[in-house]
DNA sequence: CCATTAAATTCAA
DNA sequence: TTGAATTTAATGG
């Protein structure tokens, strides 16, 4: 078996300079904010699978980069049900609601694997905002698409039937994450997937099965494989058609 | 929702 | 690398 030495890697320089995340935020305004308090003054976190790092509750001093890995962000409801709010992976920033005014988290964030995550006080933040007019507007678009999928997620939840939802979120796990060997590139219990689509773990494994009789998806495990991604996206699209006018 | 069994993953020797 | 221990999936009541 080929194996790649990943053992070092958090020996690893971790300054923005050398960081290979070209989505991220920070990196693609590099150039600009190279001098700032921001990117010299920050702090990184290794953080173990299955690590909490943002409590709910906890005061915010700060914000999040992911540097390398994954992590899920949720939020704790009524009976104690966790409603998973989103993934995300390298370069994407996480407690960003709670930047500016909010005093403390809403929300808890837990690695999914071994993730490296960068830190930012919120004074160092706030300065680079203001001084920097580009920064600021890739920022604000950020916030905007937030709020669009989050709204969207609004709708999703309160109108769309259960192997709808499933199936929507399986569609973006597999969007944001891709294919490896035919497999979605994350590994998630069926739990996570219940909690992201606003569902029980028992539903899922029910349409899980339905969708495999029908040959729309494989599975080996955590291991989803998507076999044809346009009639999902269809089964999809055909309901919401009429929903939105 | 819970209980049971099968299957997969983790862990440590 | 292996298998025992633990966790997770699947199904049926």
């Amino acid at each position: 078996m080929l194996k790649k030495n990943t053992k070092f890697r958090s020996l690893k320089d971790t300054s923005c300079a050398s960081c290979e995340n070209i989505n991220c935020i920070l990196k693609r305004n590099l150039t600009i904010l190279k001098d700032s308090h921001l990117i010299q003054n920050k702090s990184t976190l290794p953080c173990k699978k299955g690590q909490q790092f943002i409590m709910e509750g906890a005061p915010v001093n700060g914000l999040f980069f992911i540097l390398k890995g994954t992590v899920k962000v949720f939020r704790t409801g009524i009976n104690g049900r966790e409603q998973i709010v989103r993934f995300a992976k390298e370069g994407e920033i996480i407690g960003h609601r709670g930047f500016g005014t909010e005093e403390y988290y809403s929300i808890g964030a837990i690695a999914l694997k071994d993730t490296v995550l960068c830190y930012f006080s919120k004074e160092s933040l706030q300065e680079a905002l203001l001084v920097n007019p580009k920064f600021s507007f890739d920022m604000m678009l950020f916030y905007a698409n937030e709020l669009n999928r989050s709204e969207n997620k609004v709708k999703s939840i309160s109108q769309m039937t259960v192997r709808e939802r499933v199936i929507d979120t399986l569609l973006y796990i597999h969007r944001k994450f891709g294919d490896l060997n035919g497999f979605i590139n994350l590994p998630l219990s069926r739990k996570e997937y219940a909690d992201y689509a606003g569902t029980t773990e028992e539903q899922v494994i029910r349409v899980f099965s339905a969708l495999k009789k029908e040959k729309l998806i494989t599975a080996q495990g955590k291991k989803i494989g998507i076999s044809d991604r346009q009639i999902l996206k269809n089964e999809i699209n055909d309901h919401n058609y009429f929903l939105d006018t």
